[in-house]
DNA sequence: CTTTTATTGATACAAGGTATTGACAGTGTG
DNA sequence: CACACTGTCAATACCTTGTATCAATAAAAG
């Protein structure tokens, strides 16, 4: 099941990506307005060499540079798989500040915000003597359909990542 | 200031790592010795191409070999910086389950426990539907040595990542 | 329509890491 | 001690994820 993405929803996500570009002041270019339509189709997370694949009129250089654009605008994140291995995904449900959830098997990317992150970070403050410039908080899951499908692998060994319960 | 460990810290850290080695069933080779010897004095975070490079009768083969032995036994750990690029750095203060806060300037990696990341995961699990794997939390900042040599620049824009009060 | 300037794609390059492979060295057995 | 077995080695090629450079081109402003 390859969930599709409703055409409304596309739409919207496209806009938002012409709206990032817009306001950074970029010139409207056919790469751009290209980008723009196949970065809103996609759905769960991609790598940027995937979308350089589905766009063989752009050159590599482009890609990446639009990637790092929209990133630093906030309309698409860059997540950190357990290998080390980035993905990339858009931004819809939570503009601002979140976190992620990462399905390991599927790359499926959510995002979720909760209090409880917000309190640990207060709570960290003080030990990191001020100054907290940033973080980076990833948790990693075998999302519901994953499940579903492969009911069987109970535990993936999820490499270079602190179990949550070691 | 550049720290030096006291060599009862570097002699502690090194039988630490033969004895990852020897837990794991590798087998005992002048490489790993020197390898362990050179991890051990090593103060602060690392690339693998510096031990590469401290190494140079070794093969980058057998060091990058060693530091994915080394991180999955849990004696070294592999850090991402905002950017992206990877650092190691020697597990010491918290043998087991820490979490990790990162100088952004020097590449400094202190190790941290605190209650209020244990209690975030445990709230996080309902929403993740259970079967959480992992987790990755990295806290970004400027260590104070850091501060006090470049006083004035306030904070360095650290790129894809989410600033903490955005 | 012309000028200005951002943008482009090609190419080369860099960093970090893995796969392969023939040679070699550690270790247990006889 | 000699032997064989197998893990490990260094070298090399290769892969992925980007970034730097640069001449040609296309937006946009006047």
């Amino acid at each position: 099941m390859v969930s599709k993405k409703p055409s409304s929803v596309v739409m919207q996500a496209e806009s938002n990506i012409l709206a990032a570009f817009e306001e950074h002041g970029s010139r409207m270019t056919w790469s751009r307005r290209k980008l723009a339509r196949t970065l809103a189709r996609r759905t769960g997370s991609f790598s940027a060499e995937e979308i350089v694949a589905a766009l063989p009129d752009l050159g590599r250089a482009t890609v990446y540079r639009a990637l790092r654009l929209l990133g630093e605008a906030g309309v698409l994140c860059k997540t950190t798989m357990p290998d080390g291995t980035p993905r990339y995904s858009l931004d819809c449900a939570h503009p601002y500040h979140h976190h992620h959830l990462v399905c390991v098997t599927c790359g499926r990317v959510d995002e979720f915000r909760h209090p409880s992150v917000e309190r640990m970070l207060r709570a960290m403050k003080a030990p990191a003597g001020s100054e907290l410039l940033g973080h980076r908080l990833e948790l990693y899951h075998r999302c519901t359909a994953c499940r579903e499908s492969y009911p069987g692998s109970p535990g993936i060994p999820v490499r270079g990542i602190h179990a949550h319960a070691r």
